[in-house]
DNA sequence: TAACTGTTTGACATTTTTGTCGAACACAAA
DNA sequence: TTTGTGTTCGACAAAAATGTCAAACAGTTA
């Protein structure tokens, strides 16, 4: 068969299979689902990729050096550390919302097996969270224009954003939200986050 | 043989168990990993609780007909809504802080199994939050005491509550804080989140 | 001590999931 | 049409995890 076929054949393996895992973990995940979900026999699974962690450890690297990234880029640190924080919030918040799934995901890969996912994911964003952020907050703090630890101020600045992508299966319970509702509540956070951040650590 | 004593055995298992299950999810405990962590054979384990499920959900409503719970008392109506907000915080970082593994671990049940897990959850703890918080956020924000959309504010309240547990590991690894001084970091955030109340969502 | 009760253990069975292999298949090029 | 290459499939093997059972064991009571 073509090489053009295959390839394809692949990239829909890969497709199906991000699905499952990010919906289900990699304890959790089957392959005989993922092969259900691309339409395909198990054994090609194996015929394309050797064994479930080859698979698994494929779909992460291509996940991570795809456009799918929660950020993107970073500013330069010229840019004042407020501006910073709004900015991150706004390209993760737009991120997430193409990958809702994804988060609660990685928080249970980083409890499983810390070393890989954090090499996986440096790799791709080669980002210093310490001094990007932390350091830059902690002189802000000194400047009186932000107050608290610098620490908890980043920890809280991850938290508004990631938790209601992580938490999303509770807090539909709990509130009885509808998916579309809370989807559309996951839209408008952005713009809620941008503007609880200007008085949120105000000092 | 004693009734005490197969009761303390039966103690020691469900604790054990609550480890490892909060630790892996129900999905990556292991059944011999259980027996070792209780120092018995696993086959006993089949003799006190016929089954893996069967096991899980003892734990499960152990945990919650405990001391355990998160918040073990809400306010009643009366007390105003900010100082409301303000008891939750700090009862649930007290809570928390026991049982740090928790958390994860529950996000991820309600992933998998939400309804299990909430009928659970809601037998020890039949507090309605949209009455409890939302009602009366909204009202606070009608007076002009809060501004922003109620449920979004209450997600963000539990947002800097619950993401510090849940996404532990991931910070640790990120920030590389060590266990210990993680932990402090997890004791000094009631007080974080308190003073952060203050100013937060404040019109 | 003998009979009884609840507990533990090891050997084994079952089930679930993953992994392997060779035959069949489809399609293209010789 | 034959040969070759890459793909798919079904049957089977192996591994991992759960579940069962009868025999041994440890205490208690008659």
């Amino acid at each position: 068969m073509l090489d053009q076929e295959s390839t394809d054949t692949e990239a829909l393996i890969i497709e199906a299979a991000k699905k499952v895992f990010f919906r289900k973990g990699y304890d959790g995940a089957r392959l005989q689902e993922i092969a259900d979900e691309s339409g395909i026999g198990r054994t090609a699974l194996h015929y394309y990729f050797r064994s479930k962690e080859k698979l698994f450890s494929t779909v992460m690297k291509d996940f991570f050096s795809e456009t799918e990234r929660r950020v993107t880029q970073f500013d330069p640190c010229e840019v004042p550390i407020v501006e910073r924080m709004r900015n991150f919030a706004s390209s993760y918040m737009k991120s997430a919302l193409r990958n809702p799934e994804f988060d609660l995901f990685m928080l249970n890969e980083f409890n499983n097996n810390p070393d890989f996912i954090a090499e996986v994911l440096l790799k791709t964003i080669p980002v210093n969270m310490h001094e990007h952020f932390i350091v830059p907050i902690e002189e802000a703090v000194r400047k009186g224009e932000l107050k608290g630890d610098p620490h908890q101020i980043f920890i809280t600045l991850l938290s508004v954003c990631m938790f209601p992508f992580t938490g999303m299966a509770m807090i539909k319970k709990m509130l009885k939200f509808s998916d579309e509702a809370y989807m559309d509540l996951l839209r408008q956070r952005e713009a809620f986050i941008l503007s609880f951040l200007e008085t949120a650590f105000k000092a």
